[in-house]
DNA sequence: ACCTGAACACCGTTCAAGT
DNA sequence: ACCTGAACACCGTTCAAGT
């Protein structure tokens, strides 16, 4: 009848948070996010249903705390700075925490109603500006372009298909310059 | 002293082939792959040094196909219609064989030298045809833009990010025509 | 020379038993 | 109510033993 918590579900999470930072996400085996919090594994499954569960969770909190801090960054930002920006957010996010931006992307397609709309509410301001720079008519396709641009560029680069020459970081923003260019004033 | 050998090292690869085209990745186990050429688990390693290599070989196998494919598709082709020709090429095959196309990119970054070789051949005709676009000054990024694009958008749409809407393969050219222009004439 | 069974360390997960 | 040890099925990999 005691029972007494040794951890919570918030802790939990946190701590698989840092294990996928530091290690990836083939880093964070049960034993090892149970050992983190001061449990056994088989306990986890009292908060959680099972790996998969608690991975989503960690992208959902990342996803959360991306798309708030571009929306901060964005305000009242011109169209082109805050594409930009966004770009320059994304690019800043894959070198300096690496195994979260795969984490990100990796493994689970979006399956839940939650997981989708955290995902749309990062992607709103992309579509804001794209619906300014290129018209409304136009902008679900210009958003698509830009994030699967800046998403492409950055897995590629992490993956090592572009070495690591000293340019890439240009050949980045080149890139993003002439989509922009691109989509405010399509091919005829 | 017999040792008649049941299977060969081609077998392996072209089984190893099947099944990630059927499973994924994560489908390819050494006891299923062992089984399906008729020998146990540990007779692989007779051959191979372990998983990753196997999986890395029919990386290879599939990018030297691939690059074929490309290169005999856009032979004598002008500059924007052999961009358009290899989009398409890879768009059907995440269409076609979804599994192919994520296990050519997933794990295994890139070490050796013989698979930079053969990934850099599969890229050789958009950088020719981005040189004949925008001029051999920035056809490295330019090549590097319409790579990062088509793989981008292709990876998301499988990831189900832009959902399973209609117009998806409309965004999906729309997007590649703006890049065309966009690299043609750079921003000033 | 190639194949095999047995074993090892390591996974995720289940469940009966503790408090 | 939460935690635990023991067990299960399943991995990749190693190795001594067969032919």
């Amino acid at each position: 009848m005691p029972a007494i918590a040794k951890t919570s579900e918030s802790d939990v999470i946190d701590a698989a948070r840092s294990i996928i930072a530091d290690c990836g996400i083939d880093g964070i085996t049960l034993h090892a996010l149970a050992d983190s919090v001061g449990i056994k594994a088989p306990s986890l499954y009292k908060r959680f249903a099972g790996r998969e569960e608690i991975i989503r969770r960690v992208q959902l909190t990342e996803f959360t705390d991306l798309a708030r801090n571009i929306a901060a960054e964005t305000l009242d930002l011109p169209p082109q700075d805050a594409v930009r920006t966004i770009a320059r957010i994304y690019w800043n996010l894959s070198l300096e925490r690496p195994r979260i931006y795969e984490a990100l992307f990796s493994g689970a397609s979006i399956t839940e109603p939650e997981d989708l709309a955290v995902r749309t509410s990062a992607m709103l301001p992309i579509f804001d500006a794209c619906r300014a720079l290129a018209g409304a008519g136009v902008a679900l396709g210009a958003a698509r372009t830009v994030t699967a641009y800046i998403h492409g560029f950055i897995t590629m680069n992490m993956a090592g298909v572009f070495q690591q020459s000293p340019g890439i970081e240009g050949s980045y923003y080149f890139g993003l310059n002439a989509i922009i260019k691109g989509i405010a004033s399509p091919a005829e």
